[in-house]
DNA sequence: GGATGTGAATGCATTCACAGCA
DNA sequence: TGCTGTGAATGCATTCACATCC
């Protein structure tokens, strides 16, 4: 079965349904129906079922799914069981929370280091780390076996600072920049726009 | 026309245009085609047309369309011309760096509070704001004209505070808390999951 | 000529509905 | 009986293709 076969929404919402089973797990839940996951989930039971089904038999007529059993089954499709170490670049306010942002660890993301452009931010504590000057950035990432690069830079600079960090052979661009960017095929970008979130909740989205 | 009546995912793109749009009134762009605003968007010229066909014939053929026409019609459509107040649940920093985030204010969004369950927190200094105990938080809201709450609250709290907020009377929720958030069907609510974000990205979405 | 606006065609995800199994 | 797994039907957004207009 390969992964470019699988609607990409339904991909994307396997993340969802594995944080929602976790939470069951603590819960002490062992087994749920399609319809009650989609419930808790706000989706349809037939969702639920065609999502696993793309990716094999996971439940029990009669019964529903075991909890443990799809949690481990969805966490290995994702290639969660393993850790990833992430940089930062942009050590303001929003990059020095998420240095610290405790979740991260728990997903395996180890925040390994935080860069800034500016000279008088370096040596600057954000928390456990360091602030880096980015001239050392690429030095760095040769040194490390790192693939994952988080822009919390304002606007002006985002777009150089993907250049340089896709130039230092970063995969996965994740940018809280307001702004748009453009980066190489061969590289994953995501982009969480803060001010734009609030923009579409309020118009009612 | 109805913003019932138009596709979902082209009021979510709204936003998205109307940012591309300021960047280009920065530059001095005057006027720009479906072409090159869907290359500096990476999505296709029959989209853009088709998108802003919905809201009536704002372009002119042989030329494209006219960069500061397109966005007043956009921020109207969007009733963006105005400011929002806001309040912060969860004064931590994730929180505090959001209380303080800039471009929340360029997008006409005032964080006019910040509140904390911790007793402790309470007199603490958020930038400019002062932490305000959670407890107060249902007086404040009746003495103000306020719709919208961010939660920036840990996962085992969120739906309490959630709980809180629509019952305080807020009708749009941008949650940050790494946990499915269930809400009336009258209140919007909006989630973003940082770490969820984080492992999308690194499995290629 | 060049780019918009738009019905028609396409592609795809969701929903339906039910056979099949515990 | 209860709930999964799944082909078929539906619904909807995207893409195509071209008539239309500056």
């Amino acid at each position: 079965m390969n992964i470019d076969d699988i609607p990409r929404p339904t991909v994307k919402r396997l993340s969802l349904y594995l944080r929602q089973l976790k939470q069951l797990q603590k819960d002490r839940v062992k087994t749920i129906s399609s319809r009650e996951l989609a419930r808790l989930l706000d989706t349809s039971d037939a969702q639920v079922r065609k999502d696993f089904a793309y990716f094999g038999a996971f439940g029990k007529r009669g019964v529903g799914y075991h909890v443990d059993e799809l949690t481990w089954n969805i966490s290995d499709i994702m290639q969660l069981n393993i850790t990833r170490k992430v940089i930062i670049i942009g050590a303001g306010a929003l990059g020095c929370a998420l240095a610290n942002y405790k979740e991260f660890k728990n997903k395996g993301f180890i925040i390994s280091a935080i860069f800034d452009s500016d000279q008088s931010k370096e040596g600057l504590q954000c928390g456990k780390l360091r602030v880096e000057n980015i001239k050392n950035m690429r030095k760095y990432l040769k040194s490390e076996e790192i693939s994952i690069a988080i822009i919390a830079v304002p606007a002006g600079s985002a777009q150089d600072v993907a250049d340089a960090v896709v130039e230092a052979g970063i995969k996965h661009v994740l940018s809280f920049s307001p702004v748009s960017i453009n980066v190489p095929g061969t590289v994953q970008l995501r982009s969480v726009d803060l001010s734009l979130e609030l923009e579409q909740l309020s118009f009612g989205m």
